[in-house]
DNA sequence: GTAATTCCTACTAAAATGGTAGTATAATAA
DNA sequence: TTATTATACTACCATTTTAGTAGGAATTAC
């Protein structure tokens, strides 16, 4: 996991907490996450509609939905990319699944990481 | 997961499944992987005492163990370094682990992701 | 001696990571 | 309407990691 889920989470536990938009200001200066770097996570959350967002003075981001209905997953996936351990899980062109040794092995692991992360909400951390 | 922990674990269900020494070569052309980026790998899991090797004609590599005595998990730690999810798990500078909010959320997914990999070892996979 | 094998060091192209910089656009308050 | 405060968008960049490759030295079997 890299500092951009890393961030995003803390960014959602951010505006969770609070009903108002937050601004990314607040959240850079309470996190010391520099402000350019927070812009960079914040349009994927906004591009995945995880948040919406208001321009200009008293403005910033908030939640479209209750904490409870944001899974930790959802949120690590849009700023991961993926969970997958391997790359070959969803390997489209993959063409040897049926006699890959380790293919349910790495699954049974995706499968067990994909649990753990989608077994709590944002509202576990408000 | 990069290609080195996962090669490492096709080499180790390799020699698994011998009694006498595995060469590189064999490995190289059955999994269809080149012997020299399999040499680099081998390199790790020797120097960690995971296999012994022997130069020359009908040389290569076997296993020290049982197959059953090696956890999947142990291969992958000699050869991914660590299989934290995120840096600050480990991070002995890191101050703020009494406060962080994410810290045992992290902490119980490095928990999962060992305890699946140390359920199973090479006996499972010959 | 020759062929086959590991051992060791160094190099490298491509991608990912973790940002920074500059400008445009929108909302608000005065 | 103007200044201020935010987000939105595009481009750039240094460092590290990944996934190898190259070349040769040392060792062993035959």
């Amino acid at each position: 996991m890299s500092t951009r889920g890393r961030y995003a989470l803390l960014i959602m536990i951010n505006l969770a907490k609070s009903d108002d938009y937050v601004s990314l200001k607040e959240i850079a200066l309470k996190e010391n996450i520099s402000i350019k770097y927070l812009e960079k996570i914040m349009s994927l959350l906004s591009k995945a509609e995880l948040v919406e967002s208001s321009h200009g003075k008293n403005g910033g981001y908030r939640l479209l939905r209750k904490p409870s209905e944001y899974k930790i997953g959802d949120i690590l996936r849009v700023t991961e990319g993926t969970m997958e351990p391997v790359p070959c899980i969803k390997d489209e062109n993959c063409n040897k699944k049926d006699t890959c040794e380790l293919y349910s092995f790495w699954n049974g692991l995706y499968d067990n990481i994909n649990n753990y992360v989608d077994d709590k909400t944002l509202e576990d951390f408000i």
